[in-house]
This record gives C-alpha cells, sequence and structure tokens, in this order.
DNA sequence: AGACTGTAGTTACCAGTGGTAACCAGTGGA
DNA sequence: TCCACTGGTTACCACTGGTAACTACAGTCT
C-alpha cells in the first residue's frame, strides 16, 4: 500500500466519486432536491448504473452530497459556538452564523432539511423523523452537548441540555425558513429579536392594556 | 337552491368527497405520506380517475386531508391560548396541546409537516419552504397575531411578535419531533422544561465550574 | 504472444408512479 | 325516442428509481 493507505485505484475511484458528487451539486442546485438520477448522470457525462454502483441508491448519493455540507456548517456553528466571549455574544454569533450560511445559497440548504422523501413501500414500521431532517437532528444533539458540557443545570442536566439544544435549533431553524422566504427584516435584527426571546423578554413584557396577559 | 344554498347534486357531491377523504385517510395512516393514489382509490373501491375528477390533482388532496386536521388542531391550541390563566400557564397549556396531539397520533403530524414533495420540474424560480411546512407557518403566524394582540413589545412590536411566533412553533415542533422519537421523558417534564427555557434560564443559569460560560 | 480477470461503461429492460384521453352505462327530462 | 349529463371504467402516456446482461479496455500471469 501507499503512504495513505489505498491503491492507485482506489485513488482514482475516490477522485471519480468527488467529480460525480460536484456534478449532482450542480444539477441538485439548478433543479432542486427531485432532481432525477437520469439528469445528474447525463450532467456527469455518464449513465445511471455507474451512480448506482458509486453510490448503491438515491439516498446514498444524497447522503453524501449532504455529509459535506452538514460538515463545514458544523464546524462553522462550532467555531462561534467556542468563541472567546460572554453567552450572549456568543448565542448571537451563533444565530447569526446559521443564518448567514442559509442565505448564502438557500437552495443548498433546502435539500440538507428535506432529503429525498423514500419511503420504502413495504415498511411497515412508522419511522417518524428518521428522514425528515437528519442536519437538524445533529445540530441538536451537537448544541445539547455544548449546552451541558458548559452550563450547569443541576441534576437531570443532560436531559435540560438536549430538550434545549434540538428546542433552540427548532427555533432557529423555523425562524430562518420564515425569514429567508420573506426577508421582512435585516439579519441582524433577526438575530436579536431571537436571542431576545431567549433571554426571557416573552416572559418579562408587559400586557396589553386591556386584556388577559399572554 | 335549498336552504343551504347549494342543490342536492351538490350536496351529494360533497357527501361523496367527504367518503373519498376518509379512505384517503385510513390508507395514508397505514401506508405512509408516500401512499399511491391507486392504493387510495382502491380502499374508496373506485379507480384513479374520479380521484383527480374530485381533487385535480395529488397535491389537492392532501391539502384537503390536511386542511381537516390542521383546522382541528389550530382549534385546540387557540383554546388553550385563549384560557382564562396567566401567561405561564398558557404556555405551558399550549406546548401541551400540542405534544398531546402529535403524541395521539404521530402518522397524521408526520403527514402533515411533509405534505409530499412535488417540485414541478420546469419551476425555476427557488420556492424554499412554500411546500415544506404549511401546517408549521399557519402556526407561527397565528401565534404571531396572538403574541402581538396580548403583549406590548413597543414600536415595531410586530416584526417581534412574528420572529418570536415562528421561533416558538418552531422550537415546539422540533423538540416534539425528537421528544417523539426518542421519547427520553414524560411530557410534563418536556413542557416544563421548554417553558423555562422561554422564561429565560438558559440565560441565567450558571456557568459549569472551570469553563468560560456558553 | 495469449489467455484470465477486474473494472468502467453501455443498452435495454422492469415495476410502479402521477396523470389523462376515450369510452361505457345508467338516469332524468324534452 | 333522443339528448345531455354524470359516475365510472379501461387503457394508455411519460417518467421515475433500480437492475441484469452485455461490451471494451486495462493489467497481470503463464
Amino acid at each position: 500500500m501507499d503512504s495513505r493507505g489505498q491503491s492507485a485505484q482506489q485513488q482514482a475511484a475516490a477522485q471519480r466519486r468527488r467529480q460525480l458528487l460536484e456534478a449532482a451539486e450542480r444539477v441538485v442546485l439548478r433543479d432542486g432536491p427531485g432532481a432525477s438520477m437520469n439528469a445528474i448522470a447525463a450532467e456527469a457525462g455518464i449513465t445511471k448504473p455507474i451512480l448506482y454502483r458509486h453510490f448503491g441508491d438515491k439516498g446514498g448519493l444524497y447522503k453524501a452530497l449532504a455529509k459535506r455540507h452538514t460538515d463545514a456548517l458544523l464546524d462553522a456553528l462550532r467555531a462561534a459556538l467556542d468563541a472567546p466571549a460572554e453567552r450572549r455574544a456568543r448565542v448571537e454569533a451563533t444565530l447569526d452564523t446559521y443564518l448567514a450560511a442559509i442565505e448564502a445559497n438557500p437552495q443548498v440548504y433546502r435539500f440538507l432539511m428535506h432529503p429525498a422523501e423514500d419511503a420504502a413501500p413495504l415498511d411497515q414500521s412508522f419511522d417518524i423523523g428518521r428522514h425528515s431532517a437528519p442536519l437538524l437532528r445533529r445540530l441538536g444533539e451537537e448544541l445539547a452537548k455544548v449546552i451541558e458540557e458548559r452550563i450547569d443545570l443541576g441534576p437531570d442536566g443532560g436531559q435540560r441540555a438536549r430538550i434545549w439544544g434540538h428546542g433552540i435549533v427548532g427555533m432557529m431553524h423555523a425562524a430562518g425558513d420564515w425569514w429567508l422566504g420573506e426577508r421582512p427584516c435585516a439579519r441582524q435584527e433577526l438575530v436579536t429579536t431571537m436571542a431576545d426571546l431567549l433571554w426571557g423578554r416573552l416572559a418579562s413584557a408587559a400586557d396589553r392594556p386591556g386584556g388577559p396577559g399572554f
């Protein structure tokens, strides 16, 4: 074996795989998540069966395609989360990083959030959320880990941290999705307002005069 | 026209439509969101084309199917939101209502959240989130309305209310989805912990000893 | 040289999907 | 009796994901 522990053939195969993934990405960006395997193969200058040899099935291709972006996003978020600053600043930086990413290329993140409903016809077992949004799950778990490591939440803190992790990620995602569709305000304002929500301003805000509180 | 403003024929058609929807619901609950039009038609004891006469296309059927459940859920949530109690109690009641609903029949809500990626092949315009989760959008807007009506958020309060509305709904959804998959704790604990998050406990919690704060 | 093996690539196909055109049968009214 | 209408059907279309069977060319061993 050579210095990297793989033969020249394996290396060539890996490079080919990268080329195919790039072609697939071009097509998905152009045609949306419903892009067909035929279209992807054509873009790569080949035909379907070799795609299947490399990636098994469409899910495999999409998973490989997703991995690169999720890893990149996760790295960026971890960096924001680990920056040397006080808690509020970190939260805002993390939110802003996420929003900047989805703003930069929305198609990619639409694809990541809704990756190919497969729905095996004979699968009796009900698998809610397994294919729904793996990226969100990963983000939630990751955030939960950071929260648990850094904040003292008393007994059962692990449980609380996970709930908060998934909850905050969901908040970020839903608000970001809505914002991206309507663009009702600047990114900074969205970030500040969401951080305010996490800082308890919903609880401390005054009732509107003349009605029962929310 | 008769007392309800429709002929007997129209009335019969509406009833037929209801029957078809019930059959469709049975199939979707059994086979998941990927259920085929053929299967639905067979369950209703008929064949495809009359489904298309009634609902136009699959999206139409699914939209009609979704409407009933979303309306029911929205009503329940509005009731919890409007109950005569203090703010915290209302928030908890609303969260609990949502979680109880998705717990009661998860399949229905999985269907509502991911209703049939259509992705018209020639649609160049990028429509992030338009088909992704109409129910979540509706919930977000609804909550935003309630927040705006009842809480004084100063100038630009409408904007803030919408951000919070979508954010809170996203939090509720993501945490609920995760919880439903793993069932790591009782519903009540999830509700309390999420409400704590909204009440600013993330901001007020102490750092873990020996590290920079989150 | 010549045979053997493995791999990239092809064509041609399969079952099943959403969707539609054309037709058939019964029913009420002129 | 003939006409329009309506619920329903069969038979099809283009296309999808996925696969089997084949060709063509690389390298290797005898």
